[in-house]
DNA sequence: ACTTAAAATATTGTATACAATAATTGTTAA
DNA sequence: TTAACAATTATTGTATACAATATTTTAAGT
């Protein structure tokens, strides 16, 4: 939470949140306090402090006894994920539009990040790509001068990216930076109900461009991850 | 998070969020590691796993090298809140008049938590009053089946019960049960807009009833709080 | 009395130790 | 070879120790 000052461990949580939108970090490895001691150059117990903030955003599943292993949502997690962020996002984009309308939105941030999307879509750089679109819908709650609406969305933005590492297929559209641009347009146009919709519809387009009937491979190493 | 199995900490963390939606713990009290060991009967290590968890969450305060406090939210965090509540429970009530539409949603259980709140209320019992109300917008996102909705709404609930110590008065109306029972009303009638609009009306109220202008008092002890 | 500075105390940040539990490996029997 | 079990190893859960930092108390000077 930003009204807390930034302690090692949140190290951790950052590199970690880094590795999984990276797509570094694939659902279901299993992760030990341990072995990372060296990776991060801090002690247990600082490593076990960023893992439990992870496990209770939900990136991170944690067994008693056993070792904390990535997420790896299901098909029934991944609907629900979708539906909480159109929830949440909904909330912010009424409220940019209600700050766009009153002159108090800069959307200078955004439109870049759309043009750089753009440009890694046309150079094929998919890696990427992921990892600006994550930034796109964090960038917009950021814009709400609201910490409560980033931190609600802020776990489900990994959890994303997870079930995407998991049942999106090479070639779908996932989370189309076309219909980013369609929003900050509508956002712009100052049009409540169109940019409404276009985030909804933009939301369950993300899920119908899932394919949930594939296998769920587990992988257990983790050499060169968060470098 | 529900996937987790509970851990020790848990039992810190759910007895400090009682303490504060029973008004027995005030905004800006501070809470050592050390002095709660016996309280707890657990270590400082398990005491302070559950803080971070409550930090995390925003509902207590954390200052490197100091002791955490319970936060103390100012006027501009509580209208953030309830802006961040509109969000997350309308898509709370979006989804509950689908369930209700398709006839997969069992009200019984708010209706009976509803008809307390009007015992409660005629016999002035505001105390145990405010922690029903918390109930209750609690219970409606549980009723959607989505973890994730539910997790990003826990943490507003306690904070807007720290809001309302601060800035309620005695008098105020300030989570109306009538208010309640009109937002069931709805979701019973099928109507979407109407339930949609009961819900943001009702959020808007609560801050409408808070007094932003009340001197800020801080209690500094903790005794008989936690039973 | 009041302020300031210094000493003493208390509390947190981190590392580490040890017991409890899980995961792995090795061995034996079918 | 495979399966089942035992022994070993690894990892977590918790407590505790110690240094670093805050807070409080004490004392001296004005």
């Amino acid at each position: 939470m930003s009204t807390t000052l930034r302690t090692s461990s949140d190290d951790v949580v950052e590199v970690i949140f880094e590795a999984i939108l990276k797509n570094r970090l694939n659902p279901g490895v299993k992760l030990s306090e341990i072995s990372l001691q060296e990776e991060f150059g801090y002690s247990r117990s600082v490593i076990r402090q960023g893992f439990d903030k992870l496990v209770d955003s939900g990136v991170l599943i944690h067994k008693k006894n056993q070792s904390v292993r990535v997420a790896c949502p299901t098909e029934q997690e991944t609907k629900q994920i979708f539906k909480a962020r159109k929830a949440i996002e909904s909330g912010v984009i009424m409220i940019l539009v209600e700050k766009y309308h009153n002159k108090q939105l800069d959307l200078t941030e955004v439109d870049s990040l759309v043009s750089k999307e753009k440009q890694l879509h046309d150079s094929k750089e998919l890696a990427k790509l992921t990892r600006l679109s994550c930034d796109f819908h964090l960038t917009l709650a950021e814009l709400c001068d609201n910490k409560y609406l980033v931190e609600s969305l802020k776990p489900l933005i990994p959890l994303s990216a997870l079930a995407a590492s998991v049942y999106a297929d090479r070639e779908s559209n996932f989370c189309s930076f076309a219909e980013h641009q369609e929003l900050i347009e509508a956002i712009k146009s100052n049009n409540l109900k169109k940019a409404s919709d276009a985030i909804n519809v933009h939301l369950d387009h993300c899920v119908q461009s899932l394919n949930f009937g594939v296998q769920v491979k587990t992988k257990n190493s983790y050499s060169h991850i968060f470098n």
